[in-house]
DNA sequence: CGCCATGTTGACCCAATTCAACGAGAGTGG
DNA sequence: CCACTCTCGTTGAATTGGGTCAACATGGCG
């Protein structure tokens, strides 16, 4: 019996020891929540460029990214798509909307293979009912979520591509790193960063490649690789 | 006694019997919680143009609009205001910074004169600790709020300034009203609404001048009327 | 080997910013 | 009361930034 218990906390798929859940909200969560949760999760798989959702489905839980990057956008009015953010390991997807029981906002797609954990919306919506801690820990993200948000707002609407290009690096370097070469780890393709940045995918690869020419990256193939961090963050704020 | 009760309920100054409380998560809390908060509320006055708070403030507490408009704006790196969100009677301001401890990532401006109550930190912070059902009447109001964010995110990057501005048109007219004549009750100068759009105030102007011409509004000095709703909300969505 | 998706470049056009000038109304002080 | 200044609204014209279309390269991948 106490092997057989020794076991089951060594278990990785288990919400309990999961690394995953430190990195978030749910760290607030009581063994009980984590027990039940781990009963009737489900782990997904997801390919590269599949959807986990798309904007306006209505959602039976939420998802929890164990691996991989997925990108969290929308297609305006116009047609274009939009990225509003990058999510990886440790993110939770689709918490927005299951909090307001809407449809949700963003589509949400894979843009590496992805190893996802499903966890059913009861879950999250008896902790918010009856943890205070959690639903105080999912409330300052949530708060912190919105800041960012804002201040893209700003960007968007103040900000040059060439600045917004910047800024996109640095954000690539600094929160998904880079290889041994030093080259940025996530290569996305130039169309979804052009969404990122939101500007045409043309006017983005002529925008790297000023930044080539004046020695700010270095490219080799799809990979971007960063040379001068400093000069890029002066970009970023003064005009130039 | 009994009537000394009696004026106390019928106080409209008190937090227990405000109005204003009906509209939002401030709903959620009790009775005692209430009398506590009015206690220790202060009643403040702000003329038009005067700052609530500045960008990058501590704040001892939040602003609960009773009445008059104020702006939310922040000065982007390139050093143009970019107003984020107008918020009117019945909305509290600082809120999200009061959730993360944090400075506050916006100033708060008067648009009109304003009459404001301060409610010291610590009932939102006691409150959030031991009313559950108040945390998430909060998270609820943050989580549609980051929608609202998210798609200004993607109407920033992806619309034209003429969108934009039909958009914030058919804003102000859903959600502040017209006067008697039919035009827009909230008279924002040209800088404020270019300011919202997001772009120069002569452009705005000449989008607004191209309005008029094409008969979607009429203006008179600052004021503006919004004859063809409808050709304005085409606008928003398809090309043209 | 050839196909299809992705990356790249050129040229053109429209959208948006910027600088400059001017007019009109709202105080303000003489 | 007028002249003054200040701010705000408005218009013109020049310039830059960004979007679009079309052509072509490149590079996995069946």
């Amino acid at each position: 019996m106490a092997s057989f218990e020794n076991m089951e906390n060594r278990d990785l798929n288990r919400c309990e020891n999961c690394i995953i859940r430190q990195m978030h909200s749910f760290r607030a969560l009581r063994k009980d929540e984590l027990k039940a949760m781990s009963d009737s999760k489900e782990t997904r798989q997801f390919k590269k460029g599949e959807p986990l959702f798309k904007e306006g489905d209505r959602l039976a839980g939420v998802f929890c990214v164990r691996n991989g990057i997925s990108k969290l956008s929308k297609i305006s009015d116009n047609g274009k798509e939009q990225i509003v953010k990058l999510a990886t390991k440790g993110e939770i997807l689709g918490q927005r909307s299951v909090i307001t029981s809407e449809q949700t906002n963003l589509s949400a797609t894979a843009l590496e293979d992805m190893e996802v954990c499903f966890i059913p919306k009861s879950h999250i919506e008896n902790s918010l009912h009856d943890n205070p801690a959690f639903t105080n820990a999912v409330l300052k993200h949530m708060a912190s979520e919105l800041k960012i948000a804002d201040d893209t707002i700003v960007n968007m609407a103040q900000k040059t591509v060439r600045q917004r290009l910047a800024e996109v690096l640095i954000y690539l370097h600094t929160n998904f790193g880079t290889d041994e070469d030093g080259y940025l780890y996530l290569q996305l393709s130039r169309s979804d960063i052009a969404d990122v940045v939101g500007t045409a995918t043309e006017l983005l690869i002529r925008t790297l490649t000023n930044f080539r020419k004046e020695g700010l990256i270095i490219t080799s193939g799809k990979r971007i690789k960063i040379i001068d961090n400093k000069l890029l963050n002066q970009l970023i704020q003064g005009h130039s």
